[in-house]
DNA sequence: GAGCTCACG
DNA sequence: ACGTACGTGAGCTCC
């Protein structure tokens, strides 16, 4: 029989072929990773997966062969699972089904032989090749995740199977001699163990009442369950005699299932599957898309990269300088990145440390420049740093990656020239954790920057990839519909940031400090309080010691448990508290010991010498749009209890200064109702009316002066849970009623606000037809969570795509607030300005003499941010401290 | 470094 | 049946 391959030759002698069974290991990479998108919202976890393990497994058996099987289901199992799931007939996940193309393609890229051949499964399909190939003479690596496989193995074929043990990979390799350790029976042998026993995962009935050790002892025993058979009498427990004489047929069918085929006919050469250059051009286009970035590595450096570095120059001299910048003046675009001197300084002063140069990137004459600027020899920093803020001022655009950060050095600019590729990296994928500029390099610009170049080259690089990105950003921003965004919000944010982090807020030191002992005086004491009621010492702020004292060691009647042991969580333990005076002890403790490490002691830490905290206000780290703060974070001071909200108290503004505290007054409802257009919603806002209490009203069909105190407070709590995307679950848990009242309260919500229920509804359905949602402004969320076949993470993509348009649109019109705010305390000379934001609250150290033109300019700025179908409201408050003032 | 808990809007 | 409200950041414990 032609079985294309030429056994007379020689040629395959002592050569390796590994053997990959497609599916089985898709599905392990699948299962093994958590799931991973890119930015278009592909799920690439199981081809991910799939790469890890395949470039492992060469770069350990270093094979000259390689091909890899997978099966051709029949139109009807197209969306069973395969092999492991037959059995059960679930559905293939929608997440993995989309990927069996993806890692199809990829393969083909790198050149990988594969084979599928309808009506043949993959594993008659390696089955065959592994006896085919050791006929010739090779070594055989099989890999899946399959044990069937281990009926092939032999003292020249070896079957690996991987694991997947705490998200690392491990594999366990079998040759003959190891199936024979382990399960006590040879390769062959195993395949009679497997049909007495059974796999319902595999659809092969076994023998009843015949489990594995039984299985296992016959064969050991008789071999075949043939010779069994021949043997029936004598078989031990009579049971499995029995059993055996019974479904002897049924013994029988299952072996024939059992069997993988080694002689199947199909069309191979073993030359085909040579393998070659995996790393190809194609196969680098695919790993981009995907979002492979640590895989890129694998990749010899782009062919584009070497030509890049032709344009590479150093400038060490003032004329040059002089000259550079003059050409630069006249780009389209500059990208300019900014060199710092980071010897001998510590990692926490490198952004305040001198700039040791810069390198410029602009198109002059048709041709890319990169001019590396060098301080020393002639050129100080202050005399670079003078020629870049006039650089600002010229027409060019000046690209640069965070410029926030970057601005210190630059000592004055037009703040209109300036383009932000981290900035927009983000607005057009605002779920990414990074956007560094090699990120942006490989994404945008099918561009490596290497991580083991110099720090001069990498600069290089960098300015370059400002220089480009900054067009091709651009065109995507407009593609989204998101120029205006990006020009008319974020960039002039930028530098009211900016501005924001610079004024920073003062707080009193001392004040912060005695509050913290007093703290310290009280944990103490409850700490003392709480041993004596429990009897023994340990420590209250670790949850698993603390669930064992109450729930173990005093028996008290525990809730959910976590993963790692019983819930301590205060909605929790104030169920408890009323019985028990040790829970209550305990969450004081917990309120304390939190107010103290975080906010006493935590805040502290943070005071520079000038008396004030200048934290950071980040604009690229929300899904939503929303604006975060880091070191320290200034939008979670406590404020809901008394204790925690004294701390405001420590905030304080300069002499002959006040604050002035600018609230929106429930923004996200009024976004709501604009944007769902809600007869009722908008005709309550604008009439003025107590929302809450009118939604009681209406829901619970009460006169609205008849409202109870809890109708209303219900009635708050539906209002909220809209707005985060709501869920009967959700609503119960919050309002301590069960799952059927939540529904009902929803229901009767929606019935009196039908508009805001076509609204909700419209945003699931575009964010699932588009793969995501945007605000107003146009800011756009992708909602990959959507496609998902996982309950609960749709569940979550639907609340995602319901909360996201008002939460983001809220957010926009702070941003367009603070930005005319702060625009105009500046025009008009002031001494007033925003020091901080907390997404809905705008606090000014206002001049005394300042106060009411900035209530007036908070007010007139923040009502009219926006023109919605209802008015926008915001409410001030003056103070001596931030405990006043709000 | 993950998981838990808790501070805010 | 699944097991949650949306968006954050920080401190603590424990592996």
């Amino acid at each position: 029989m032609e079985r294309g391959l030429t056994m007379n030759e020689k040629q395959f002698q002592d050569q390796k072929i590994v053997l990959i069974d497609g599916h089985s290991i898709l599905n392990r990479a699948f299962y093994g990773l958590p799931d991973l998108t890119n930015a278009e919202g592909l799920h690439t976890n199981a081809v991910y997966g799939f790469l890890n393990i395949l470039f492992k497994i060469l770069e350990e058996e270093k094979p000259e062969y390689l091909t890899v099987a997978f099966d051709v289901h029949a139109p009807t199992f197209r969306h069973e699972m395969y092999k492991e799931y037959k059995g059960t007939r679930k559905p293939m996940a929608e997440e993995l089904r989309q990927q069996v193309p993806v890692i199809k393609e990829v393969l083909k890229a790198m050149g990988i032989r594969l084979i599928e051949q309808a009506g043949l499964e993959a594993d008659d399909l390696i089955g065959t090749l592994s006896r085919r190939c050791e006929e010739a003479g090779m070594q055989v690596v099989v890999l899946s995740g399959d044990r069937d496989f281990l009926q092939l193995a032999t003292k020249k074929v070896k079957i690996r199977i991987p694991k997947t043990k705490q998200g690392r990979t491990e594999v366990e390799d079998y040759l003959e001699e190891d199936v024979k350790e382990k399960y006590q029976v040879t390769p062959k042998e195993f395949i009679d163990v497997k049909a007495l026993m059974g796999d319902t995962s595999d659809n092969i009935p076994g023998v009843p009442s015949i489990g594995e050790k039984t299985a296992t002892k016959i064969i050991v025993e008789y071999q075949t369950i043939e010779n069994a058979y021949a043997h029936v009498d004598e078989l031990k427990p009579p049971r499995a005699a029995k059993a055996l004489k019974e479904h002897y047929d049924l013994a029988q069918m299952s072996k024939e299932l059992a069997t993988i085929n080694v002689h199947a006919d199909f069309p191979y050469e073993v030359e085909e599957g040579k393998i070659g250059e995996l790393f190809t051009a194609e196969a680098y286009e695919w790993f981009q898309k995907l979002e492979f970035k640590n895989l890129l590595g694998k990749f010899e450096i782009q062919a584009p990269a070497s030509e890049i570095e032709d344009s590479f120059v150093t400038v060490t001299d003032p004329a040059g300088m002089d000259a550079v910048f003059e050409k630069a003046a006249g780009a389209g675009t500059v990208g300019v990145v900014l060199e710092r001197n980071t010897e001998n300084v510590l990692p926490l002063f490198a952004a305040m440390s001198g700039i040791s140069g810069a390198v410029l990137a602009f198109s002059a004459d048709g041709k890319d420049e990169i001019v590396s600027i060098q301080t020393g020899n002639g050129i100080s920093a202050d005399a670079l740093m003078e020629r870049l803020s006039a650089l600002t001022e010229s027409r060019a655009q000046i690209s640069m990656f965070d410029v926030k950060k970057e601005l210190p050095h630059v000592r004055t600019c037009r703040r209109e020239n300036f383009f932000d590729v981290h900035v927009a990296a983000y607005l057009l994928n605002p779920l990414k954790s990074s956007y560094e500029p090699d990120d942006v390099a490989r994404e945008y610009l099918d561009l490596t920057i290497d991580a083991k170049l110099s720090e001069e080259k990498k600069s290089c690089y960098e300015a370059y990839t400002m220089y480009r990105a900054a067009d091709v950003l651009r065109e995507k921003l407009k593609e989204y519909g998101m120029e205006a965004l990006f020009d008319e919000i974020e960039m002039p944010l930028v530098f009211a940031l900016f501005d924001m982090e610079q004024a920073g807020v003062k707080v009193e030191a001392e004040a912060l400090k005695e509050y913290g002992q007093d703290l310290g005086v009280q944990i103490e004491r409850l700490e003392a309080e709480i041993f004596e009621l429990a009897g023994e010492t340990f420590n209250i702020n670790s949850p698993k010691q603390l669930g064992v004292v109450l729930f173990e060691h005093l028996e008290l009647p525990h809730g959910k448990k976590t993963k790692t042991g019983y819930s301590t969580a205060a909605d929790i333990l104030e169920k408890l508290a009323p019985d028990y005076p040790v829970v209550s002890k305990i969450l004081e403790y917990r309120q304390l010991a939190k107010l103290k490490s975080t906010y006493a002691d935590g805040l502290v830490n943070f005071i520079s010498e000038d008396h004030r905290i200048h934290g950071t206000f980040n604009q690229t780290v929300t899904a939503t749009g929303r604006i975060s703060s880091t070191e320290p974070n200034l939008q979670n001071i406590p404020i809901r209890m008394e204790l925690g909200r004294q701390i405001r108290k420590v905030f304080v503004p300069e002499e002959g200064f006040v604050f002035v505290d600018a609230d929106y007054s429930q923004i996200e409802l009024r976004i709501l109702a604009h944007c769902s257009d809600d007869e009722a919603l908008i005709q309550a806002y604008k009439e003025a009316k107590d929302i809450h209490r009118t939604t009681a009203s209406q829901v619970f069909h009460t006169p609205f002066d008849e409202v109870t105190d809890l109708q209303r407070r219900n009635a708050k709590a539906v209002n909220f849970g809209i707005v985060y995307g709501i869920s009967s679950f959700g609503l119960s848990q919050d309002l301590s009623i069960t799952r059927k009242e939540a529904a009902e309260y929803i229901d009767r919500y929606f019935e009196t606000y039908p508009g805001v229920k076509a609204y909700l509804d419209g945003e699931v359905a575009f964010a699932k037809e588009h793969g995501y949602v945007t605000t107003i402004f146009g800011r756009r969320r992708p909602v990959p969570e959507l496609s998902s076949s996982n309950f609960m993470q749709r569940s979550f993509g639907e609340r995602v795509a319901m909360n996201s348009p008002i939460q983001g649109a809220a957010a926009d019109i702070m941003k367009i607030a603070m930005i005319r705010v702060n625009q105009r305390l500046r025009e008009e000379q002031m001494e007033s300005r925003i020091v901080i934001q907390v997404h809905d609250e705008l606090l000014v150290e206002a001049r005394i003499d300042e106060v009411e033109k900035v209530k007036e300019i908070l007010k007139e700025e923040m009502e009219h941010a926006a023109d919605l179908k209802v008015p926008l409201i915001a409410d001030m408050s003056v103070g001596s401290n931030w405990y006043e003032a709000k």
